[in-house]
RNA sequence: GGUGCCUUAGCUCAGUUGGUAGAGCAAUGGACUGAAAAUCCAUGUGUCCCUGGUUCGAUUCCUGGAGGCACCA
């Protein structure tokens, strides 16, 4: 039997050095990489999402980098159909592919499959946005009590965005939210290999803060400061952007914002660990280790690899 | 040097008319199916500066000490 490609996903907290190890993993395999990274693919948003830098663009083949506006519309479920038509064309030439990414649901929207739901029209969230606004969290509970209380018994039904969706699926497509979920997901015809980058946590936090010293020295005020005029947009609700906004709103100095952007950083990294942390095929290693051993571990996994 | 005020959670502070304490922020844990770097939930954190005294009992009152701030010299 013909043994299944091989997606190499390699996951941590940010500032870990992800991008460092997917490039030498790549090169050691020839391979292409994918990011996952739901910021990475705004082009207008370089700095402050540590895109791979010029040089590492052009060690190894990427995918899904700085490919689309921050004015367009994009969601997990277009990057999941968009990765894995693109993954079938890869693999049809390389039987391994390195995906690189922080971003824990577009991780698993490629390697495990999201449920089918239909679209439905836009104007619904706006509406139920409105809704939340004037009438509160307690209509929208209200509401999707009735329209799917299957649903509502699980969901944290003290989010709004998680009521939100539930609701804009039931009234768009007439049938509850539930219904569409536990479905048979589409079956990938490739392996997945986990690999985690993972530090002490006062590591981890070490790097953010130089990290976001070294974006600041790379001009990332300049960089918000263009894209301000845009700050109510989807994909500038995102660390880095919203402090320095802030700060042109005469809200926060920009010392202030800078720790701030730092605190949120951190905040976030602790997020991913939680995600991360609940998928047991991740192969766990620390950020000091030679990309060897991560190199050899995928030799093992895929022995029919050159 | 004198006088006054202060010292309580990682930080800023509240409080106990004497029965070993609580807010905000920070932090930590968790959730997550098309907004996900988003959004939401939960949780503590303590030689109450030290010393001696009074008291059944002191973080609280008193003595002395240390550190800080202010004013006077």
């Amino acid at each position: 039997m013909q043994p299944k490609p091989l997606l190499v996903c390699i996951v941590g907290p940010t500032a870990i050095g992800k991008t460092s190890l997917s490039i030498k993993i790549a090169n050691a395999f020839d391979a292409e990489i994918i990011s996952a990274d739901s910021r990475q693919f705004y082009k207008e948003m370089r700095i402050g999402t540590a895109v791979p830098s010029e040089e590492e663009l052009a060690a190894a083949p990427h995918h899904f980098i700085q490919n689309r506006s921050i004015h367009q519309d994009y969601s997990v479920g277009d990057f999941e159909k968009e990765a894995i038509s693109l993954l079938t064309n890869v693999f049809k030439k390389n039987p391994i592919v390195v995906m690189v990414g922080g971003s824990g649901l577009y991780v698993d929207a490629v390697t495990r499959g999201l449920d089918y739901f239909p679209e439905v029209d836009p104007a619904i969230r706006i509406a139920l946005n409105k809704r939340y606004e004037t009438e509160g969290l307690l209509a929208l509970q209200k509401e999707l009590k009735e329209l799917d209380p299957t649903y509502f018994a699980k969901v944290d039904i003290e989010n709004h965005h998680r009521l939100i969706r539930a609701l804009e699926i039931c009234i768009g497509s007439g049938a509850p939210y539930s219904s569409f979920l536990n479905r048979d997901k589409q079956p990938r015809d490739f392996d997945v290999l986990y690999i985690g980058l993972n530090a002490d946590r006062d590591i981890v936090y070490d790097r953010i803060n130089r990290r976001v010293d070294i974006m600041m020295s790379e001009g990332l005020l300049e960089e918000a400061r263009q894209l301000y005029p845009h700050k109510a947009l989807n994909a500038l609700q995102t660390v880095g952007y919203r402090e320095l906004f802030q700060y042109f709103d005469g809200v926060i100095s920009e010392a202030e914002a800078i720790s701030e952007i730092k605190k949120n950083t951190r905040r976030f990294a602790k997020r991913q660990g939680t995600w991360f942390r609940k998928n047991t095929d991740i192969y766990w290693f620390d950020y000091a280790d030679s990309p060897i051993q991560a190199i050899t571990l995928i030799k093992t996994k895929a022995p029919f690899l050159p």
